[in-house]
DNA sequence: CCATTGATTCAATAATTGATGTATTATTGA
DNA sequence: TCAATAATACATCAATTATTGAATCAATGG
């Protein structure tokens, strides 16, 4: 993950529908879903779904598989992950984190 | 973290102006940075770094704190760890993420 | 082949966001 | 109070991004 992928990444998320969108997937995990579904899941038009998921997709936030004539769209983990470690990474200079809770985000604290 | 939160933290992180302003105030850890030292650490005009600060301020992910005629930003971990949070949550359905690397990132599977 | 359904693409408009220069506020020290 | 410095606020123009409706492409089944 470099610095424009991230951007990349993070403008792709940075919209409320399309975070719905995101979640949703991350939601559903590895089966997927298709677009239909998406766009009765969170009544969006079929061909503003369309566009975001090309934003998601473009972003490398989500993969797309066809199965006969439907798209199935995953979110990518491996992606999300490596936008997470990016904006947590050489946090603090190497002492503890100010973190209340018990999330493990900050991990090379 | 709500939604509206979470897109406007994203918003502001999605600029490479202000995703290096946040990781520099994220590497400088507890002890923050003043705009004079984010300025000339990052090459941008001063103007421009108010401007990107107050964005980021405004997202929740940045403190400010003055000290005499300084100011002194903070990155705010807490409201950093609730967006990490916020978009993991609930992955995956309860079933192993696809991840490939060690992070820990998606603490929810 | 043709009708139907799933999904995308295109083009025009509307809205938001970014960069830049100038002006203003606030603090320090004499 | 005055000068100098730190930082922000504002206004403007340019550029990017979002929305919408219509048209197009692709696959399935009769």
């Amino acid at each position: 993950m470099n610095e424009a992928q991230a951007v990349s990444a993070l403008g792709a998320l940075a919209h409320a529908q399309r975070l719905r969108v995101f979640r949703s997937l991350v939601v559903a995990g590895p089966e997927g879903l298709t677009p239909s579904v998406l766009a009765d899941q969170l009544d969006v038009a079929r061909n503003a779904l369309s566009f975001h998921l090309k934003e998601l997709a473009h972003a490398g936030l989500v993969t797309i598989e066809q199965q006969g004539r439907n798209l199935i769209y995953r979110a990518d983990f491996s992606q999300m992950n490596g936008l997470l470690g990016y904006l947590t990474e050489h946090c603090c200079q190497g002492s503890t984190c100010e973190v209340s809770d018990s999330s493990s985000a900050c991990t090379s604290c």
